[in-house]
DNA sequence: CGTATTTGACCTGCGC
DNA sequence: GCGCAGGTCAAATACG
């Protein structure tokens, strides 16, 4: 059913805004605050930007109005990881649907879709911060209030959404009971989200160059302690081998994740925090 | 053979 | 109204 929505002009420049505001330090100068809004919340080096999408007429797939929560992590990277290294793993599955030049950056944003459930509707683009090449921004967008999937399944399961068309996702918004609403996703704004230990994979693909991470005593204790990272778990997700369980409550990001936050006043890396 | 990725085309919104 | 840029589609291709 179509609602009525509201374009919100500011998504537009959700990354870039995003970006210089981290890049440049700015990070109270955010629009809301210049235009008199409440101030955003603690965690709040984000701004969530709901807005609503107005698809194309001709297309009757894409005709419905939709509001979109966008929430943007940026994590550091290899500086030599090219436009082909695969972005790193979240705990849902994405499949890539294209790839554009972003006019302005030496970097294409890449664009992905939810695979981890049929009928995701969550996105994620995927780009290298122009400003900081050594940081990878992420969005993710979904419909607003829709329940965020259940983590993908680990282990080699493939997601199950081949007969997914467009259609079918519009079509059949079962949720799973464990899905959260990815707005739940949105209520702490963070800058890089680190989802599971398990995954710090990921960042051992990452570190090289952008140890600035690491310089977090708390994931410095993780890369060091290897295996023994659960630790960290320990204190944001409670993770053991039986991680399909946790995986599955990876909906609950703010709830079980790493935040790390950049400095806004030093310039220094991003600084490690829980919210 | 089934699925994922690539990539050019197409569509839409926005700024001028 | 036009052109530009971003976002999505879908056919072709690659991969396991």
């Amino acid at each position: 059913m179509e609602s009525p929505t509201f374009f919100n002009k500011n998504f537009m420049s959700d990354i870039d805004q995003e970006d210089y505001d981290i890049n440049n330090n700015n990070n109270n100068s955010t629009p809301e605050n210049s235009s008199g809004s409440p101030p955003p919340p603690p965690c709040a080096a984000f701004n969530d930007v709901v807005y609503s999408k107005i698809t194309s007429a001709s297309s009757p797939k894409k005709s419905s109005r939709r509001a979109i929560q966008k929430r943007v992590v940026s994590i550091p990277i290899k500086e030599n990881s090219n436009t082909n290294t695969p972005p790193p793993s979240d705990s849902w599955a994405w499949r890539k649907y294209g790839q554009k030049p972003i006019k302005g950056s030496p970097y294409p944003r890449g664009y992905y879709r939810c695979s981890s459930s049929k009928g995701c509707p969550a996105r994620k683009q995927v780009e290298r911060s122009r400003v900081d090449p050594t940081l990878l921004m992420i969005t993710y967008s979904s419909e607003h209030n829709h329940p965020w999937p259940a983590s993908r399944s680990h282990h080699g399961a493939k997601p199950e959404i081949k007969a997914e068309t467009r259609e079918e996702i519009a079509a059949q918004p079962e949720p799973d009971p464990e899905e959260r609403s990815f707005a739940d996703l949105g209520d702490e704004s963070s800058l890089v989200i680190i989802p599971n230990a398990d995954e710090f994979g990921w960042f051992a693909d990452m570190e090289t160059t952008s140890s600035r991470v690491l310089e977090s005593p708390i994931f410095a204790e993780s890369s060091s302690r290897g295996a023994d990272s659960a630790d960290v778990a320990g204190l944001v997700f409670p993770m053991g081998e039986e991680d399909e369980s946790l995986f599955a409550d990876l909906g609950e990001l703010p709830e079980c994740s790493l935040v790390f936050r950049h400095r806004a006043v030093g310039g220094v890396g991003p600084q490690a925090q829980i919210c």
